[in-house]
DNA sequence: AAGTGGTCTAGACCACTGT
DNA sequence: CAGTGGTCTAGACCACTTG
């Protein structure tokens, strides 16, 4: 790629200068997905300026997700994630009746190699949003599943439902695999079909240990989406809380104008 | 606040082991909203480590959009913007009746000092994604309104809209305030009753450009939800692509089971 | 004027990756 | 091994905020 100077007399900062000139060739599409930047050593040389100098512009590329730093190899343009298109729609009785778990159903769609790992299943207690969700009373006990989801072998969500143990307990939902169709037909199996879901949908900057368990690279925001199961009588049958690497991800929604 | 000390023998680097203990102070409210952090002259002498090694921990933070830095005056701890639940029924038509905008009749039920600036409305001709979702041919030209929204004088989302000139020419959805009960009122007016809309929700973090417009800090990721309107015949007739600070908002949906 | 963060320099040593 | 990024030091000058 070509590299231009910087102007002392700029009012931006030479590390700026060279942040801007780095993301113009990224937009250019001079530097593609995948390729690599110049090393430090080069932007160094080049531009005549400090070592931390060179470091400072590419850590503003960084923040911004649009470069991801290889130790030992070079910093390269992160290569865009493939995005999971999730419609309202797949929690649709017609996927599980295929006998998989709504993950799994979607991912065979895409002809895409899924997985889930790290499942715990526990009892505990729980307060706040979730015990409100679930209209629990204080020591009323949950099931807790967590689990990871991985695409292509790359983790790409977090998810950890709670369910009311009194619903819960003594079913396959208590086993780390409750079987064909997942939580949701185990559900309907105990007599609570679902009539409808909310989610509740923000971003934020993901905490250290999710950033750790997504293998989040700097600059990857996070969508938070929380998921209240209602069965036809109204009850709220499981909350659902989940963590997704954002680029991976886009949600789709449809509502009436009523 | 209390401050802990490095230890030399720990495999994270001293400038992780200080971003910790800060971050544990937060989190355990020993550092509120509001307050602010030790200066880096006041790490650097506390944990005798240079001050950039200080200044790195600190930046730690601010990427995870948990601190802001103010020139001259400190670091300090992100307070929480107010959040803006959005609920699906927002676009009813019961709420234009009252003859405001979905977005001011909102703010003024949660008795905030909602506004609107940087109103501009042009004609173009679109490509790509727009063009498809409003199913336009080439040269068919669109009528795009541009603006940003502001709740309690602070920035919180930018907002393009774009209608097909085919509906919208001639009507007053070419003036920059289109009258009581918003552009959604003037489309019935002309003849095209709303049926349902359908959102996309995903989130990355903002560009430099975006950034100015939201006076979003380091660390801030936004919400980017692109909203089509059709009406009764199916026609799509408007499309919404807006750009929200993530922190300020929760997006909340509700679907059927089915 | 004193204190704060923003930027820059010119080195150093280390850990990781590839040949 | 050479080349890469990760971390650290010890200074310097600047711009901004507050008293």
């Amino acid at each position: 790629m070509q590299l231009g100077s910087i102007d002392r007399r700029d009012d931006r900062a030479p590390y700026r200068q060279i942040a801007d000139q780095l993301r113009a060739a990224i937009d250019a599409g001079e530097l593609r997905p995948g390729e690599r930047l110049p090393s430090e050593a080069e932007l160094t040389r080049h531009y005549s300026v400090a070592r931390m100098t060179a470091r400072q512009a590419i850590q503003e590329l960084r923040s911004e997700g649009r470069v991801v730093a290889e130790h030992g190899r070079g910093v390269f343009v992160r290569t865009p994630a493939p995005v999971r298109r999730l419609a309202s729609d797949r929690f649709a009785r017609k996927h599980r009746a295929a006998g998989r778990a709504a993950f799994l159903a979607e991912a065979d769609k895409a002809g895409a190699a899924a997985g889930v790992d790290q499942i715990e299943v526990t009892h505990a207690t729980v307060t706040g949003d979730v015990r409100e969700r679930l209209r629990l009373a204080e020591d009323d006990s949950v099931v807790v599943r967590s689990r990871r989801y991985l695409l292509d072998a790359r983790p790409i969500e977090v998810a950890v439902s709670y369910l009311p143990a009194s619903i819960a307990d003594g079913t396959p939902i208590e086993e780390p695999n409750p079987g064909p169709g997942g939580i949701y037909a185990r559900l309907e199996d105990a007599g609570h079909t679902l009539d409808h879901f909310t989610e509740e949908v923000t971003a934020r900057m993901p905490t250290t240990d999710e950033r750790r368990r997504l293998e989040l690279p700097d600059g990857v925001p996070v969508l938070v989406v929380v998921r209240t199961a209602f069965d036809t009588e109204g009850t709220p049958v499981e909350v659902c809380d989940t963590v997704k690497a954002a680029p991976a991800y886009v949600l789709e929604y449809d509502f009436p104008a009523r």
